[in-house]
DNA sequence: CTCAGCTGTTTTTTT
DNA sequence: AACAGCTGAG
């Protein structure tokens, strides 16, 4: 016990020994919140506090076994009976084991993102609307914002502000969408992810059995990232805890980055007001990162208004400056970063793994990724497409969900033609209508098929297919998940389909395949997996990620800043830090929440431990196109006394002659940024996109021709060239030099 | 019903 | 650049 103890500075200490009652830690950033957190479980374990009745919820499924087996190590196997996930994982095993008390039943499917489109496209299909107003992406945020915030499509269609607000925006009929899309769901026998949490609550305020048992249960709950919490979340706990009120939440109101999920900084402050007698503790030592770090980011998070009163500080040595390094364009980013990563590895006998390079969008790691492979530097890729997200993976998976749920109307959808069997979409829809219209269930109509269609070539496929599915659900019922899988994989035709295709990315798919069989053998060899059918296997996988891939080699890792929380590298890389990309654009436009942005921004710079390099540049693709970028106003807010622009020798070898003098320049007026002029030499050139800019059609531009760029101003075409569909023009710029552009996408205009 | 080829759209972050 | 959706010919 004192063995715990002595690992832990005095507020950690008395932050685990805290066992009852309400307590509130805020940890900045590094300051060992995991660690309190495992602590303190494992000191209610040796306490005598039963495992099984400790519940812990976490953020992502990889802090929750980090999180076991750290406290395994301490306390031993019984670790293993905790209550511990994400509060998706978490509530969908109890909604599992509860479901015919809310209408479902236990083997629901889980929908995801492209369930979830594909079934909103078709409503917006079938009532005849426009398709360019009630786009998927913005339905679903829409719906998912309502049920985190507890809002039913009952509550939704009662609500008059709600209904005005749709009106106004031009979406009368969403109303009408969420309480369709929901009775689909449900004859689906499905939920979206929201759903776990919506359907958790709506259990536990209509079956008052159910939730004392559960209230009873759970003697001890604890909840990690508390600041990344919405309102169903925090609804839920608050009703578990009612009864025992020993609830422990761990948060940073600084490192809340999930408002676009539905968030709330709001429930940290409301956990003050409904617990009176909450004790709350602060920790403010943070045993991550040099001085240097930290300081930094304080420098930059005191731009925000909204926080909590925190002083986050170090004993650590100041260490190193932070590096800010611009590059002319992002592969010449890409190839500092590798450089560098090269450099700092040999010079200080340090690991792959210590490496780390962060951006705000998945799509930047292109760049990244080549120079990377180009330098030999093993890298690993967090997020982005993960495994079950490909194509040739979920077509799969969808052959296994239709056979264990059989009502899953999505995954019928994906599989009924695939591989082609000469059912079309006009057959698929029929059967589909008809089975919401006369309120059928899928499946009945399948099997009655023969006495609602014409016979002929198309009767005989569906009917080969019912067959199919038939046999397949025997398999599972009798065989092993590998069994069953291998009969699917065989006989639906799939796993011929991609062997056929003797293109290299067909063999990359067939090969995803085998590895998703080979996945499923080592689930059923696995001793510790109790239930060995496929459909446990289905509801193991439904709720992970990509950031739950084990981590192989020793590799640089590559991800979004949104992966990165909770972690933490010796070097940290921060690339694309321009205006426009981070902050992101779109952030600004639609929620205009810049806070949130730099709340990002200092994530990610607080997973540094000893390095910290900013990378931005002038010039980069996006959408296609070549984008002048300028530096993003964050670098603007850090304090330069912690930073140091460009020590990078190489930056000056090669860089063209223009670039240089930006580059002294820069260097020499980094500092004074603030004293001289408020917009800072930082800026290149405002980017206000000139408003009656006509691009010229791209038949009037030709070799010779005077042009005017939105950006680069003007230049003489060198020449052009076709590339694919596109042709591609050269252009010297007066003021920018030679540069190659897309003609159908640049802003490129005949000068007057 | 299927396929090839063309057109237009879309790119924030994730459980 | 990558995709989804449409059109027209078979």
């Amino acid at each position: 016990m004192s063995l715990i103890l002595e690992n832990l500075n005095e507020v950690q200490q008395s932050a685990v020994l805290q066992e009852k009652g309400p307590v509130m830690i805020i940890a900045g950033a590094g300051s060992g919140k995991t660690r309190v957190l495992t602590y303190r479980i494992a000191h209610l374990i040796q306490q005598g506090v039963e495992p099984f009745r400790i519940l812990a919820l976490t953020f992502t499924n990889k802090a929750a076994r980090e999180m076991r087996e750290r406290i395994e190590q301490i306390v031993g196997t019984e670790a293993r009976n905790l209550w511990m996930g994400t509060f998706h994982s978490v509530f969908a095993k109890i909604l599992r084991f509860e479901a015919e008390k809310i209408g479902y039943q236990s083997n629901f499917t889980i929908y995801d993102t492209d369930d979830v489109k594909s079934l909103l496209k078709n409503i917006v299909k079938e009532l005849g609307l426009n398709d360019k107003l009630y786009k998927p992406n913005v339905l679903y945020s829409k719906i998912s914002n309502a049920k985190n915030n507890l809002i039913t499509w009952q509550l939704y269609g009662e609500n008059l502000d709600l209904r005005l607000e749709d009106e106004n925006s031009g979406r009368p009929r969403f109303a009408e969408i969420y309480k369709i899309y929901s009775q689909r769901c449900f004859q689906a026998n499905a939920m979206d992810f929201d759903d776990l949490l919506l359907n958790t609550n709506k259990l536990l305020d209509n079956h008052l059995d159910v939730l004392n048992k559960y209230q009873y249960k759970f003697e001890y709950i604890l909840i990690d990232e508390f600041q990344d919490t919405n309102l169903v979340q925090y609804s839920i706990t608050k009703k578990l805890a009612s009864l025992h009120q020993n609830i422990c939440v761990v948060g940073d109101d600084a490192q809340s980055i999930y408002a676009f999920r539905g968030a709330n900084i709001q429930n940290i402050l409301n956990f003050e007001r409904d617990y009176d007698d909450l004790k709350i503790f602060k920790l403010e030592q943070n045993y991550r990162s040099t001085d240097n770090i930290v300081q930094a980011a304080n420098s930059l998070i005191k731009h925000n208004k909204a926080q909590l009163p925190k002083k986050v500080w170090t004993s650590n040595d100041s260490g190193y400056k932070v590096s800010v390094l611009k590059s002319n364009t992002d592969a010449e980013e890409g190839r500092l970063i590798a450089e560098s990563v090269f450099e700092e590895r040999l010079a200080n006998g340090l690991k792959n793994n210590d490496f780390a390079i962060l951006y705000r969008t998945n799509a930047q790691s292109r760049a990244i990724e080549e120079s990377l492979r180009r330098k030999g530097i093993p890298y690993r890729i967090i997020g982005g497409l993960s495994f079950y997200q490909r194509k040739e993976i979920k077509d799969m998976l969808a052959y296994f969900r239709f056979a264990t749920n059989i009502n899953d109307v999505e995954a019928f959808r994906r599989i009924i033609n695939y591989p082609k069997r000469g059912i079309g979409a006009t057959t698929v829809e029929k059967i589909i209508v008809y089975s919401y219209e006369n309120e059928m269930p899928l499946w009945d109509i399948l099997e009655n098929i023969s006495s609602m269609m014409r016979p002929g070539k198309i009767l005989t496929a569906i009917l080969d297919f019912v067959q199919f599915i038939k046999s397949c659900r025997i398999q599972i019922e009798e065989k092993d998940a590998y069994d069953a899988a291998s009969f699917i994989a065989k006989h639906s035709g799939l796993l011929r389909e991609l062997y056929d295709d003797k293109t290299v990315e067909g063999r990359v798919r067939y090969e995803n395949l085998q590895e998703l069989l080979n996945g499923i053998k080592a689930f059923v060899d696995n001793p510790e997996v109790e239930e060995k059918s496929l459909s446990t296997f289905l509801q193991e996988i439904s709720l992970l990620t990509s950031s739950d891939q084990e981590k192989v080699e020793d590799a640089v890792t590559l991800m979004t800043i949104h992966m990165s929380k909770g972690l933490e590298f010796q070097n940290v890389y921060i690339a694309g830090l321009e205006e426009n990309l981070f902050p992101s654009q779109m952030m600004l436009e639609s929620r205009a929440d810049l806070e949130e942005e730099r709340r990002l921004f200092y994530v990610a710079i607080t997973r540094a431990k000893r390095r910290l390099f900013l990378h931005y540049a002038l010039q980069r693709y996006r959408f296609g196109k070549l984008l002048i970028c300028e530096p993003s106003r964050f670098l603007n807010e850090l304090d330069p006394v912690y930073l140091e622009l460009g020590d990078r020798k190489n930056i000056v070898q090669k860089s063209t002659a223009t670039s240089n003098s930006n580059y002294v320049n820069s260097l020499k007026n980094f500092g004074k940024a603030k004293s001289s002029k408020p917009t800072s030499t930082l800026q290149i050139r405002k980017s206000k996109p000139s408003t009656n800019f006509k691009s010229s059609p791209v038949e009037c531009l030709k070799e010779g021709q005077r042009v005017e760029h939105i950006k680069f101003g003007f230049g003489e075409i060198l020449n052009i060239e076709k590339f694919g569909n596109d042709k591609r023009a050269k252009v010297n710029f007066e003021e920018f030099g030679d540069k190659t552009l897309i003609l159908s996408f640049a802003k490129l205009k005949v000068a007057e």
